[in-house]
RNA sequence: GGAGGGAUGGCUGAGAGGUCGAAAGCGCGCGACUCGAAAUCGUGUUCAGGGCAACCUGACGAGGGUUCGAAUCCCUCUCCCUCCGCCA
């Protein structure tokens, strides 16, 4: 959510924003309906002044006089006057906070603008390794291995449930494992297990709601989400909260599983793991005051870079062009590892910023030493990683001729001394 | 699911129809003391809307009601806590 002011203020850039972002919303309804606000609430902060006023002189008027009864009579007259108004302010108030919802971020001076192929590569990482023979696709990679039963993960709750199994599953819980110590570890952040379901107040917090209502897993019975990633629940931690400005920057990681309809976007993606309904994530989540965001955006981003480069999968960084970044973020990076089974790049992570987007319609705000006020924060998140094509790159980049899987060494120890999977 | 208790400023917590935006403490800011710090003392410190200065208005979980006047009384809802039951 954008602050109303800055809206009235720069009608053009919002409408700028929206354009970019292929987002639909009526930015100048909006603007007349705050104004038409505005000008009931002068009237009636107007009438209220003269209703205390009367309210205070009363008690010095003689009770059963004509100026006392008089007074009573014409301080009810306004109060019917005030609850008229603040009926239809109510009603105003709660339509342009209805409609704001549906203004996306302002993305970053630094983003291109355009749709995806305005995206710009900023960076490669590693080599793309040479095999001497033909690379295999992590599905008959997974399936010569038995490494995740779909057809039986299908049978258990439907398409795209993958169930991982044996030596799979191992390698799963060792990812996940070995990039949660990672983050807790080496990178300092808090370490946050958040329940998996969110209600209609969380997911608006962070953005996916109202937008995504469609994307979402509901469980109507309890009007609860499941979490589509591990942004909602960690960032709402602190919904509702002023934060210390010495804790700050706030650190937190959380694995979660994650759940997405990815209604309409099958295609190619059919087979696999490359595009599923469950699915695994390390998220991390960050609360920093508004002039250190985009220093702590390049931190995240090299957060989660490391944990590849720790992988020795290659990859490569991608901003995102307004047109394919999401509705809440002001800048975003992608990063998309290498994978030579279908020689790819798959994206894994995605690193926001959403400035003070969310913290506005969270109210997370800090107060500032410098000047003794409530400001809101900024808010960050990126994926540390998102495990499937993380298993992809792995599987692919780490087979070996004889179609078994070498293990990355940051990997062994999680995997109990196994060195290969075969 | 049943029975109680509660929701007040950044935090803890008083307040029980007008003098309450709200005691006190903590925290924080500023000043004094100090080589510096701690401690101590003094002082300041809610948020939001409108003019954007004086000032006006609103907010004590949310909404509605009673009243000239509500943090305070009544109704509805939400959330939290305790006990019992149920499930694990």
């Amino acid at each position: 959510m954008l602050d109303m002011k800055f809206i009235k203020e720069n009608v053009d850039v919002v409408r700028e924003a929206i354009k970019n972002k292929r987002e639909k919303a009526d930015i100048d309804l909006l603007v007349e309906k705050d104004n038409k606000r505005v000008e009931i609430v002068k009237d009636l902060d107007r009438l209220r002044a003269e209703k205390n006023r009367l309210s205070k002189n009363v008690r010095n008027l003689r009770k059963g006089s004509a100026e006392f009864t008089d007074n009573i009579n014409k301080s009810k007259e306004i109060g019917i006057e005030i609850k008229e108004l603040e009926r239809k302010v109510r009603e105003l108030k709660d339509e342009i906070y209805k409609s704001s919802l549906w203004i996306p971020n302002i993305p970053h001076s630094s983003v291109p603008v355009g749709d995806a192929t305005a995206n710009k590569i900023m960076r490669e990482w590693g080599k793309k390794k040479q095999f001497g023979f033909t690379p295999k696709s992590h599905v008959d990679l997974i399936n010569d291995l038995g490494l995740i039963d779909f057809e039986r993960g299908a049978k258990i709750s439907g398409t795209h449930f993958p169930c991982y199994v044996g030596k799979g599953a191992k390698l799963e819980r060792a990812l996940i494992n070995f990039m949660l110590d990672y983050h807790i570890e080496k990178q300092g952040y808090t370490e946050m297990f958040p329940p998996f379901l969110n209600n209609r107040e969380t997911l608006t917090g962070t953005g996916q709601l109202p937008k995504l209502e469609e994307d979402m897993y509901y469980v109507g019975k309890d009007d609860m989400f499941l979490n589509p990633t591990a942004e909602p629940p960690v960032t709402n931690f602190h919904r509702n909260e002023v934060l210390n400005e010495d804790e700050l920057p706030i650190k937190y990681t959380a694995y979660t599983a994650c759940f997405r309809r990815e209604a309409g976007s099958y295609g190619k993606e059919t087979r696999g793991l490359k595009r599923v309904h469950q699915f695994n994530k390390v998220e991390m989540v960050k609360f920093t005051k508004p002039n250190e965001s985009y220093n702590e955006l390049e931190k995240l981003l090299n957060d989660a870079e490391d944990i590849l480069k720790a992988l020795e999968l290659p990859y490569r960084i991608v901003l995102l062009s307004t047109g394919d970044m999401t509705f809440a973020s002001a800048k975003t990076y992608d990063i998309e590892v290498y994978a030579p089974g279908s020689d790819d790049y798959l994206e894994v992570s995605s690193v926001s910023n959403f400035e003070d987007f969310q913290a506005r319609r969270m109210n997370i705000k800090y107060k500032s030493k410098a000047d003794g006020k409530l400001h809101l924060v900024h808010t960050l998140n990126g994926s540390g990683l998102a495990t499937p094509r993380t298993f992809i790159a792995i599987l692919e980049n780490y087979q070996l001729p004889d179609g078994k899987i070498k293990i990355p060494d940051v990997l062994l120890p999680y995997m109990g001394g196994m060195e290969i999977i075969e």
